[in-house]
DNA sequence: ATAAATTTGTTGTAAAAACAACACTTTTTA
DNA sequence: TAAAAAGTGTTGTTTTTACAACAAATTTAT
């Protein structure tokens, strides 16, 4: 079977056989498309008809709000999909655009299919599903993480909510960051010079030390 | 049965029978519990084992940081659930409190019953599981509404994100809010006073114009 | 290995936000 | 209906942030 490989290599179709693929390709209605650097995948607006997987190449979903700002929502990379949880919440257009930022094979799923079970009940869907659940609950879990940070209202407040959470996750003072500096603030939406100050005054202070992507947490200093 | 018509009220349990309800509670190990005003109803770090519906009352999400910091995360009244994203993300411990803070009933529902489908493949088990996946997934879409207001950097951004997207929601530009003014500060997470007066400039300079929770956007003059 | 590109830290300045205080209005409650 | 409580708008002050500009360091590509 074509693409076999590439969604073996997913989390939602990693527990599947060349076998139940293949049923479930039927299933699903799938279509697979490839697109070229820049062409829309999905466009904003649009009645919802599938739900889509990347499983070559990446792309970005961008918003176009009612004043016409445009700001790229996040990425999707190979195993990423997109539409899940407006199909499920039943909203009837898509909300965002997505781009292929490369070449990039992407797998359509009918959204009707995959949200009402099978007529003959099959095992596979019920497996689908519960992984499909677990990306959109993971997701939802890093929004509320993310949320946490942003809600406060410094800079510092902002870093040390983050620092703190990759402390804990690390069950360690000392840990490493999946983010480079500037990724770092533009993931907590501060500029980047005025946070890199920051950084510098916490660590002067005593707070904190890092290097690179290495932290340390000094949590005895932050509170009594 | 005990406590039907408040399952029956619920998005999760609205599509059962009374015995459909009572064959689930046996399948999902149910057990129902009240709960005093200011009682924990889960805590933080504790191993998870069930998913939480309130049937009557409400409570908060209570988190407390490695730094000490306590911070809501969010409420819950009749018809939310807690736990249903760490328990198919695979979290093994709770990552918040819920404290109830009125008289409350609540339903606990083991998480491996639920997370696995029955032996028998109950049609009922799949109706449960599409209703918690649209919950989650409506509770992804708010988070991600959320951070697009809260990724501004200025109030007035943060403002307008929000009202353009509920005129966006109204398909009008004459819309209502579900906040009143302190609510709305404190869900865009910014200071009362200063948003009450970035609010009154905005009025001034013939942006919007507002009247308690009713707002009119002039969208042709936020442009250009 | 060298050049080019990107990332980083620092500084000063202008703009914006938080904070605090207070009078006034609206809503809730007894 | 009166009193209490909660919410709102305004102002001035202090603190913090964004922004811009630039040199130094690091990473990437050739």
């Amino acid at each position: 079977m074509e693409y076999f490989q590439e969604l073996k290599a997913t989390k939602i179709f990693d527990f599947a056989s060349e076998f139940d693929c293949q049923a479930m390709m039927f299933c699903f209605k799938t279509k697979f498309k490839t697109f070229d650097k820049n062409e829309n995948i999905i466009t904003q607006g649009n009645r919802i008809e599938d739900i889509i997987l990347i499983l070559k190449g990446g792309g970005i979903v961008e918003n176009i709000d009612i004043l016409g700002n445009i700001s790229i929502v996040m990425q999707l990379k190979k195993g990423d999909v997109y539409g899940v949880e407006s199909a499920y919440a039943g909203d009837e257009f898509y909300k965002d655009s997505v781009i292929a930022t490369e070449k990039t094979l992407v797998l359509f799923m009918n959204k009707h299919r995959l949200i009402n079970p099978c007529e003959n009940r099959c095992k596979r869907h019920d497996f689908v599903v519960k992984n499909l659940m677990r990306l959109v609950a993971e997701s939802n879990l890093k929004l509320l993480d993310k949320l946490t940070h942003l809600s406060k209202k410094s800079t510092r407040e902002k870093l040390l909510s983050y620092l703190g959470l990759m402390s804990e996750r690390a069950k360690s003072d000392y840990f490493e960051i999946p983010f480079n500096i500037t990724e770092l603030a533009n993931y907590l939406s501060v500029d980047r010079s005025a946070m890199s100050n920051e950084l510098s005054k916490m660590k002067k202070e005593g707070l904190i030390d890092y290097d690179k992507r290495q932290f340390h947490i000094f949590n005895n200093k932050i509170k009594y």
